[in-house]
DNA sequence: GCCAACGTTGGC
DNA sequence: GCCAACGTTGGC
């Protein structure tokens, strides 16, 4: 069992969004960074815990909890020439970018970066670190349990 | 809108 | 394989 931290803008799906979904699920699409492409693909398995996060807003942070909901699979949107992630070196027998479902468990209260900032036991986080751009990063145990205390308080 | 940071591309 | 140029991310 792991742990992550999946970056959304929330114009394009907020945790809100992915609630009212059917099965409050959602493909992971979109997705055009090998690094994280390589954590869908190869190290995440269903049940996996999620930090939804926020992104690209006015009060970006993590606003609820997820789960891996599927084993990997092609991105469609690689293959739609009419998608903005359409990806002309892709075909479907060389699918180039591969994601998960993410299934939303519940929103939490918002906690936003610098109150993230804040805890010393965040220090390390993946996420926090100066020019951090990954949109997936993985979550240590320690990291997961703390943050879910936060959601508490 | 600005800017720092970082990934990708392409010429050599 | 190097590296400059360019594009993108994302907080502010």
């Amino acid at each position: 069992m792991n742990y992550w931290l999946m970056k959304s803008e929330p114009d394009d799906a907020s945790i809100d969004d992915v609630l009212a979904m059917a099965g409050q699920t959602i493909a992971w699409y979109g997705v055009r960074n090998y690094q994280a492409r390589n954590f869908m693909r190869d190290a995440m398995q269903v049940g996996d815990g999620v930090l939804f996060y926020h992104s690209g807003c006015a009060v970006p942070g993590i606003a609820g909890l997820a789960e891996v909901a599927s084993t990997p699979y092609p991105d469609d949107t690689q293959f739609d020439p009419k998608s903005k992630y359409f990806d002309p070196k892709a075909d479907r027998e060389n699918p180039r970018w591969m994601l998960v479902d993410v299934r939303a468990l519940r929103k939490t209260r918002l906690i936003p970066l610098p109150e993230l900032r804040q805890q010393e036991a965040l220090a390390d986080m993946q996420i926090l670190r100066r020019g951090n751009r990954l949109s997936i990063t993985p979550v240590g145990a320690a990291e997961w349990r703390h943050i879910g205390k936060l959601m508490k308080a």
